[in-house]
DNA sequence: AACTGACCCAACCGCAGCCCC
DNA sequence: CGGGGCTGCGGTTGGGTCAGT
């Protein structure tokens, strides 16, 4: 029944890594480099599952690993990083270098977590709520509720022909490069609509443009959504962030399920930890 | 000194997604 | 297109350590 384990136990070692393990599996990985796992510990004489093997290296032997308790600022930035993200480790690790998922998550759940839980139950009488299930994400509610962010990229799937703003007069002109600044209002009139983003998916030339309305969680969530991979997802020519006033004009159009984050760029969306739309 | 409970963290487990055939 | 294998992720566990009694 189910799924055969992923290797024989039979024979294995298990539990901690012995200094000589170490040596040999840092040794293997240093002249055959990383991947292949499952082959691993046969090739390198090991005893150990490769998961394991893996584990142990992404957790412990691998040379870039920071040691030591983490900082101040470290600490300040998983708590808000956790606020934007949950419990997706490995994204949130991979702002910290030098960090590893399993020693945030370790932190969180022994120190961070427990913390956080205090503090809330100071400052609020009911305990906290849990997270909404990921399709809630509706944009009846999303300006309204502003929780952990979905962090699968998502894709518009209903398209509408949008006349908000003109295309521009060089169609050459990527939208994707970082010299457009995704934040910058179109229109700088009418302040009380900029909490919300348009992203069109589209051609300027084609007749189709496709949107998503966006609160800054969901803006932050869909910039996880890489512009190169969701060209070639989409088919599209250019993918562009722009500011947006005419509500009535936005139409729903979050599916989940689709697109993926790899390629994630935080570090340009640091503002967004700052700003005061985080909960 | 011995015992006990809390805490920490490395390691394990199962699941899901991706990729290849 | 479907199935199987591989990899990565997040939740959980268990053993070691430390502080309190």
């Amino acid at each position: 029944m189910g799924r055969s384990p992923c290797c024989s136990k039979e024979g294995m070692n298990r539990g901690a890594w012995t200094a000589m393990e170490d040596k040999i599996l840092t040794s293997y990985i240093k002249v055959h480099g990383e991947g292949k796992w499952r082959n691993l510990p046969k090739r390198a004489g090991l005893k150990r599952c490769g998961k394991s093997c893996r584990l142990r290296w992404l957790n412990y032997l691998r040379p870039d690993i920071k040691r030591g308790n983490i900082t101040r600022d470290e600490e300040e930035l998983i708590v808000r990083l956790h606020k934007l993200l949950g419990n997706r480790w490995s994204l949130i690790a991979g702002r910290l270098p030098g960090r590893t998922d399993n020693e945030i998550k370790n932190y969180w759940n022994t120190t961070l977590g427990k913390r956080t839980k205090t503090h809330s139950s100071e400052n609020s009488p009911s305990p906290p709520s849990p997270p909404p299930p990921p399709n809630e994400h509706n944009s009846s509610n999303s300006v309204t509720k502003t929780q952990v962010i979905r962090t699968k990229a998502t894709k518009c799937t209903k398209a509408l022909i949008s006349l908000i703003h003109p295309p521009p007069a060089d169609h050459d002109q990527d939208y994707s490069s970082p010299s457009i600044d995704p934040l910058k209002p179109q229109d700088d009139h009418d302040d009380d609509h900029h909490q919300n983003f348009l992203l069109y998916h589209g051609s300027y030339e084609g007749q189709q443009q496709e949107m998503c309305n966006y609160e800054p969680a969901n803006f932050l969530n869909a910039a996880l959504f890489n512009n190169e991979d969701a060209k070639l997802d989409s088919g599209f020519d250019n993918i562009m962030w722009v500011g947006h006033q005419d509500h009535s004009l936005l139409q729903e159009c979050w599916t989940t399920d689709s697109c993926a984050d790899h390629s994630l760029d935080l570090g340009s969306l640091t503002f967004l930890l700052d700003s005061e739309e985080w909960p």
